[in-house]
DNA sequence: ATAATTGGTGTACCTTAGTACATTAAGCGG
DNA sequence: CCGCTTAATGTACTAAGGTACACCAATTAT
């Protein structure tokens, strides 16, 4: 997706919050007046130009303005968009945006804190017995600070992992919630990326 | 909440599509369009019945119309509202009004076949080797015809019971996934109210 | 240093959009 | 049968709302 300016992204994120607030979109004379632009076609012109870049859909209508690229939809207010994070490549943050396969909408319940959250396909069965199945999609807050027993996503030789963090006589380990694995004793450069809040699976 | 007449109802379904459709509310000129009815006017005049029956509200700016009534709102692409069902008053069918504790919005993408679908929250530890642990909810598509293996909601004596259908030599019988459980051998009036299609799980 | 891009102002025009009033007709309940 | 409610037409007015063009300034890239 192409790059947009700063004060472009400024009218997506009003545009959001006016249909968030009210219900409907802005007119231009309603975004100038929030962006301290005296003209309107000042607006068409930042507008114009988000839908060349595929953010925007414009209607030749009243207030006929369509937010089509996820990440700055309108929140609803019953989800959430977060990323969906595929195969993390190395020397990058979890969420750095290569690491981004898409966005999808979770439900809203699970945000209990604020900051930022993604979501992660399951893979393997290392975690069953805390009921978390091979292709569940868990939910997870983006923290480095978790607790004895959270079950936390962790990097590891820039591999992602979903176990159990555990601390015994002041030494931390991971632990398996499957009797076929064995616990992990991390050596070398391992960090926590988040903790997982939530499970979404979908049954066959 | 007041009674609307046919007419009124069907504006709201009108505006409620629109916003599902375009993003934005209509305007009464093509709410008229719609209803075949020339005059804006008689457009207005329903409209302020409905907001003087509390099912709209009404900004005085262009398209500043809101559907404030959740039975008429505009449905979300990514989420369906289905009834959670609380306690289940005896001798009524599974998704009777009675048994609708209130309508929770639930992700889209479980939803694959058409049909109705109820959620429930999970009582009891006797899932656990299918990953369904207390307190998940478990998304449910109303339905009497489920397979071999399936994970059903049934309703036994009254009861509603999540297990895994089995059928071995002829004898159906219900599977419980914790070693702890036996399996149940239904006797007497008992049905299945539905097949499990998703859970959602919330962690803290 | 120059050209291109981004960001904006001001003016103008036309259509849409909401609002208001007078009026008529059909249906329903008492 | 009458009165009330619902449903609609027609006309008019004003402001909102979108679109277009000429022009200017600052920033960024070459």
């Amino acid at each position: 997706m192409k790059n947009i300016t700063k004060r472009q992204k400024e009218i997506l994120q009003l545009i959001a919050k006016n249909i968030e607030d009210k219900g409907y979109p802005p007119s231009y004379q309603e975004l100038a007046n929030q962006m301290n632009i005296k003209s309107k076609f000042a607006i068409l012109k930042h507008i114009d130009a988000l839908v060349a870049k595929g953010y925007l859909e414009k209607d030749s209508a009243a207030r006929g303005l369509r937010i089509i690229d996820p990440q700055y939809a309108p929140a609803n207010k019953n989800e959430v968009s977060v990323p969906l994070i595929g195969r993390v490549a190395a020397g990058f943050p979890i969420l750095a945006q290569e690491n981004v396969e898409r966005y999808i909408p979770i439900p809203r319940a699970m945000i209990k804190a604020e900051g930022r959250y993604f979501a992660l396909k399951v893979r393997g069965d290392s975690m069953i017995n805390a009921g978390i199945f091979e292709d569940d999609l868990v939910i997870v807050n983006s923290t480095n600070m978790a607790r004895n027993r959270d079950i936390v996503v962790a990097l590891l030789h820039d591999e992602v992992t979903v176990k159990r963090l555990m601390t015994d006589r002041g030494q931390t380990f991971l632990k398996a919630e499957n009797p076929n694995y064995d616990n992990i004793y991390p050596e070398g450069e391992w960090s926590i990326q988040g903790k997982v809040v939530g499970l979404v699976r979908e049954i066959n």
